[in-house]
DNA sequence: AAGTGTCACGTTTTT
DNA sequence: CGTGACACTT
């Protein structure tokens, strides 16, 4: 059997049809768990090895690396070592690539800033307030909305100026302008800009479109559903040659509305490219009948759909159980003992929690840690959020692009040097007389009227700073580069001399970014400053899951699309919190809510549980929600414990509520515990307290039987009542 | 300039 | 409940 062959093997007719569609354009509507990457892969390899298409031909993209990286090692697996010349990222990876070669065109630097949404933020808010808007009245947050949605849709602020008719609208074009000029002064593009600019050369220069059109022959496209309007272009424009775009999507799991998605673009595909292939895969491979099943009773109460049946493969079987708590912190409780249970049978990686907000994590991940569950958060982890970390990276952008102002704002008195807002504010001033960057002007301190001459030692200290950084970067390394920023900024010092918990963990965090410094040259053998700026700029959470280790995995039910588990615990199953209560309000806000329920649910091969609480705090206080509207979705006779629920007589929600708590009064709250009680550590095991003592905190002296009585502070303490 | 205290407000979802 | 913005003090 040839090679050619042996890709077509273990695939199904439909499977087969799509993998060996060679020119023109495609369009594989692919359900959930419908083998989807398997022919994205296997078509990629069929090209090379049956059409003898050349693997610098081949474009794939994706929405996150993950998805890439996983697809690049499968092409590899089948075809071998030529895999490495496919171009196989994300839409904003290949982009920024692209823009990197020709942004000049559009009087850019090569070396530009990636800004992300917290940089977006700062540059909006600084914008309003120097037109004299109430940041509080016109929030930031919203204006910004206003202006990516308005990129997505490739709406430059010119034109949305014209068209801007409300009063808000005005405003929104107002700062659109001024936010567009501040990038090109800082050099900068933020997230949208990536697509906008790239469709924006592709426009205004035919060669350059030319080039990549012939560059990249073949292109896939993944999660097609979930593309924008500049993204949509984007693919149309470099397809037009020669016709080969091959889309892959599933129109049930459209999730991303607000971030400019366009459910439209799929739907519409074959009056875009009228001699499209269609192609449906609809036999499910991942999850047992009974789920498939429940997401398709869920799934059929969308009006806006295009009918489709996934048929499973894998048969009869699967459980689905259904319970309500009467707190999420029960809820949480009642996850991590199923969690245990069913420890041996699956192991941990086996299991992920979704929730709809990441602020649902919280109490899950206090949980975990009190029954010892090792467990991982997507998303939550906000490493690149931490202030630390954030600074560093301004000193590696400013480095990287001297006249980025905002990294420049940032890090003036970052360790602090005695260069408050007053300084910056001359600084600034001094640069707009004579049309300078930031970094310029600190370096003309002595020239500048402005600053007595104390101060002007203080900024030209830290301009002397910043252009031997330049010089390091210019002939070493990136570690080298890495290291002497910490050494010469005093960064870690000044941390150290803090001698705090607080500093201890700030300066980890700093040791970690210098770990993924070593590992970014490790993996790409790039020592290069520009890309590691990117890769950092460019990951997405859900790039960082762990799959090595035994952990449970706890995320969003956005970062759980294209992933799948044998089990899984859809929490937070609550009218307001699933569908959201912002959706109530939004065109549509029903329909793309319950497509993420659809995501979810057929993110489970074995057993899927669905569990909310009556009763759960926001912001501090309490919150009763009803059962989500989905759950009325879902046929009775589908879950397996009704039976079990319909035998025990429904405690009332007091009676719950007194069984958890109010033992004893102690600092206004309640608590649990009481002497006498028997409780379980996760690793001491069953034990019995002795005594109670209230200092500042609660502590809990438990005789475990062995030893000596343990005294312990309730709050840290990973115990629960037996 | 830097440190401390008080108050309002927020949470969808993310490349 | 936390965070962050702003006012006030040192």
């Amino acid at each position: 059997m040839d090679r050619a062959e042996k890709i077509l093997n273990n695939l199904n007719e439909q499977q087969k049809k799509a993998v060996k569609l060679y020119k023109g354009p495609g369009l594989i509507i692919a359900g959930a768990g419908s083998g989807k990457t398997r022919v994205l892969t296997n078509r990629i390899a069929y090209l090379m090895e049956a059409y003898d298409v050349k693997p610098f031909n081949i474009l794939g993209l994706t929405f996150t690396n993950k998805a890439a990286d996983e697809m690049k090692e499968r092409v590899k697996k089948m075809t071998g070592k030529n895999a490495a010349d496919i171009f196989l990222g994300t839409f904003h990876s290949f982009c920024v690539r692209i823009l990197r070669r020709e942004i000049n065109r559009l009087d850019f630097n090569r070396n530009f800033t990636i800004y992300d949404s917290y940089d977006q933020k700062k540059l909006v808010k600084n914008i309003l307030k120097e037109l004299n808007y109430d940041v509080k009245k016109f929030k930031p947050a919203a204006v910004l909305n206003r202006i990516s949605n308005s990129k997505n849709e490739l709406i430059e602020a010119a034109s949305y100026k014209k068209d801007a008719l409300g009063y808000f609208e005005k405003i929104v074009a107002a700062v659109y302008e001024k936010y567009e000029r501040r990038l090109k002064g800082n050099n900068a593009l933020d997230f949208d800009d990536l697509i906008m600019k790239t469709v924006q050369l592709f426009v205004d220069y035919p060669e350059v479109l030319n080039y990549y059109q012939n560059r990249f022959k073949y292109i896939l496209i993944d999660e097609y559903q979930d593309v924008n309007f500049a993204q949509y272009k984007f693919a149309q424009l470099l397809s037009r040659e020669h016709k080969n775009i091959f889309a892959v999507g599933d129109p049930d799991q459209s999730i991303y509305a607000f971030r400019g998605a366009d459910i439209r673009n799929i739907l519409n595909f074959e009056d875009d490219y009228p001699d499209a292939k269609v192609i449906k895969l609809e036999e499910n491979y991942r999850s047992h009948k009974k789920i498939l099943d429940i997401a398709d009773n869920v799934i059929n109460n969308n009006k806006n759909r295009v009918p489709k049946k996934l048929k499973a493969a894998r048969g009869q079987g699967g459980s689905v159980y259904y319970k309500t708590l009467s707190t999420a912190q029960k809820e949480a409780n009642f996850i991590a003992q199923k969690m245990q249970s069913l420890k041996g049978e699956y192991t941990y990686n086996d299991m992920a929690v979704l929730y709809r907000t990441n602020a649902q994590s919280r109490q899950i991940e206090d949980v975990m840690m009190k029954y010892g569950i090792p467990y991982q958060i997507i998303g939550g982890f906000k490493f690149y959020e931490r202030m630390e970390v954030k600074d560093i990276l301004a000193y590696l952008k400013l480095i990287n692009n001297n006249v980025d102002n905002l990294s420049f704002e940032r890090i003036i008195n970052s360790p602090k040097r005695g260069i408050g807002a007053g300084t910056l504010n001359k600084v600034q001033k001094y640069a707009e007389d004579e049309n300078l960057s930031l970094l310029k002007a600190a370096n003309k301190s002595k020239a500048n009227p402005y600053l007595s001459g104390s101060y002007q030692n203080r900024v030209t200290n830290f301009a002397n700073m910043i252009n031997e950084l330049i010089e390091i970067n210019n002939s070493n390394g990136l570690i080298e580069l890495f290291n002497d920023v910490i050494e010469k900024t005093g960064y870690i010092n000044k941390l150290k001399k803090e001698n705090t918990s607080e500093a201890e963990r700030r300066i980890e965090n700093i040791q970690e970014l210098y770990n993924v410094v070593e590992e970014h040259i490790r993996e790409d053998a790039d020592n290069n400053l520009s890309s590691f700026l990117e890769e950092v700029s460019l990951v997405a959470d859900v790039d960082n899951l762990e799959e090595s280790r035994d952990i449970v995995t706890l995320m969003t039910f956005h970062s759980a699309k294209g992933l799948e588990f044998p089990v899984v615990y859809m929490s937070g199953m609550e009218d307001g919190i699933f569908p959201h209560a912002n959706s109530f309000e939004e065109e549509n806000g029903i329909e793309e809510e319950r497509r993420l329920c659809y995501v979810g649910i057929t993110r489970a091969e074995d057993i899927l549980y669905l569990t909310n609480a009556r009763m759960r705090r926001r912001y501090g206080s309490a919150e009763y929600n009803s059962p989500s509207k989905f759950l009325d979705e879902i046929p009775f006779e589908l879950i397996d414990n009704k039976e079990e629920e319909g035998k025990k007589k429904q405690k009332t929600f007091e009676e719950e509520v007194e069984e958890s708590i109010n033992v004893k009064n102690y600092n206004n709250k309640t608590h649990r515990y009481k002497v006498g009680q028997e409780v379980v550590h996760s690793r001491w095991g069953r034990g019995e307290i002795v005594e109670i003592s209230e200092g500042n905190d609660l502590e809990l002296t438990i005789d475990f039987g062995k030893g000596s009585p343990k005294t312990l502070l309730e709050k840290y303490a990973p115990i629960q009542r037996a």
